[in-house]
RNA sequence: GGAGAGAUGGCCGAGUGGUCUAAGGCGCACGCCUGGAGAGCGUGUAUACGCCAAAAGCGUAUCGAGGGUUCGAAUCCCUCUCUCUCCGCCA
């Protein structure tokens, strides 16, 4: 969420960088200020009339304690300031529920790097690394792949829940476990607080980090509690600062955490999604960084780096990629994307998304912090990215490492597997 | 799931209708004292919104959340949430 501060101060500024994600936010800005200035209008009569009310019951306490019982002129008065606070305090928040609706609806504004584009094609490549290898014409996808090792087995997990809830099984199922536990300590290493959150949320939670209001038609919803399930580590683990005011001295905060997402993902099928593409329940590892707003681009590099380190480390061929205005996030300030190849489908796979949110999810769940000696808090930023996202790396890693005596693993994993082919 | 007890500031904890402008303590910050430290003493110590050009200052709200009674609610009433204890169930 935008601060008010920043619309009411910077109106064209925030209407201009808005263009850049193809908001058009002339109509609804103007509207949140006109809803800001009658906000402050009545807050102001409403409090003056409560400060009256308030002054009269002091008063007719003082008659009682001198003995004095007769204060009915007093108490007239006040039941029609009464009746008069209940009714704009009534359009306060008819007021405030409007503009925070409203509120809720603008994006967070684009850096000011974030190339122009409406879709992918438009996206920038910021670098490239690793080898795309040359497969034989015989080379198979992962998910045959899959099976001719029975390694995954995709209709056992519709049998048992639906389709999207593959079944990891042998080695299939080791390599998850090795490629999470690589993944933590990696990022461990680093300096990442390791975390084990819930895998349901609140309500509150999920408005935190903006999954709610407007995608909740992408999470799991568990009705008779109330709860969500969660579409990512980023949500949990975020909302741990909910409503905290930190101390400068303890910024950055670094957290990583290993989480199963679950996502519906509601009228997703066909070839993009087959095998590991796209699923309903998938492993990943998360990085979230809560930083001071003057570091939070170094933050962004640092972890950008970060994760391409993991994908060297696998030897895998990916590309790294900017996110064009058009195809950024609603609450993403700045965002990087990691591509693998999978060399069988002859596609670039997304396997993580690093982004600077800025202050916008802090604005939304009260994240701040406070300068030594400073009285006032401060909103902090707020980063995270996958480091990684198992199933697509697990696709390539499958299709860009097969022979014909085998699935090849790379060397890093052999301590966390124990062992280095998947033949038959 | 059943029965009971609770929820007060950064923390502990008092407070059952009117100087609550929330006692007291701990912690923290600053000052005095000291050769230095400690102890002691003193001062201060939340958040949001609004008024003000800004600061100072002032106003309003916040004692788990929401509603109600009353001129006046931390305190009384209703609903909800959460925590604890005991029982039941359970990896």
């Amino acid at each position: 969420m935008l601060t008010l501060k920043l619309i009411r101060e910077n109106t064209d500024e925030v209407i201009k960088h808005l263009a850049v994600k193809h908001f058009d936010g002339s109509v609804i800005i103007s509207k949140i200020i006109e809803l800001d200035d009658r906000r402050k209008a009545i807050q102001l009569q409403l409090d003056n009339n409560l400060a009256e009310q308030n002054r009269i019951a002091k008063e007719i306490g003082k008659l009682f304690n001198e003995g004095t019982t007769e204060a009915n002129s007093a108490k007239a008065k006040s039941g029609e300031l009464k009746e008069l606070s209940k009714s704009l305090s009534q359009e306060l928040n008819e007021v405030e529920e409007e503009q925070r609706k409203l509120l809720m609806q603008v994006p967070n504004l684009p850096h000011e790097s974030v190339p122009q584009g409406v879709s992918a094609s438009d996206n920038v490549v910021v670098r490239t690394g690793g080898n795309i290898p040359n497969l034989a014409k015989e080379a198979l996808p992962h998910w045959d792949l899959a099976s001719k090792y029975n390694i995954i087995d995709f209709e056992l997990g519709v049998k048992i829940t639906g389709s999207g809830f593959p079944v990891y099984r042998g080695k299939g199922a080791k390599l998850q476990r090795a490629l999470i536990n690589f993944f933590l300590d990696y990022n461990t290493q680093a300096g990442y607080e390791e975390i084990e959150p819930p895998h349901m949320v609140n309500e509150d939670s999920a408005y935190g980090t903006g999954q709610l209001p407007d995608k909740d038609s992408q999470m799991y919803h568990v009705t008779a509690d109330g709860f969500y399930m969660i579409p990512t580590a980023e949500v949990p683990v975020t909302n741990i600062y909910r409503d905290v005011i930190l101390h400068a001295s303890m910024l950055p905060i670094k957290l990583t955490a290993y989480t199963p997402c679950f996502r519906r993902e509601a009228g997703s099928y066909g070839k993009e999604v087959r095998g590991l593409n796209r699923l309903h329940q998938f492993d990943k590892v998360e990085i979230v960084q809560i930083q001071h707003p003057d570091r939070s681009y170094e933050s962004l590099e640092e972890m950008v780096s970060h994760v391409e380190g993991l994908l060297q480390k696998l030897e895998l061929p990916y590309r790294i990629v900017k996110l064009c205005g058009g195809d950024m996030s609603f609450t993403s300030a700045l965002t990087y994307d990691f591509e693998v190849f999978s060399a069988a489908q002859h596609k670039w796979l997304e396997v993580s998304s690093v982004s600077n949110f800025e202050s916008y999810q802090a604005n939304r769940m009260m994240l701040r912090f406070k300068e030594e000696g400073d009285k006032k808090a401060q909103l902090a930023h707020t980063l995270n990215g996958s480091s990684l996202a198992l199933p697509r790396i697990v696709a390539a890693l499958l299709e860009n490492n097969q022979t014909p005596y085998g699935i090849k693993i790379p060397k890093v994993l052999l301590p966390y597997c124990g062992f280095d082919i998947i033949d038959l």
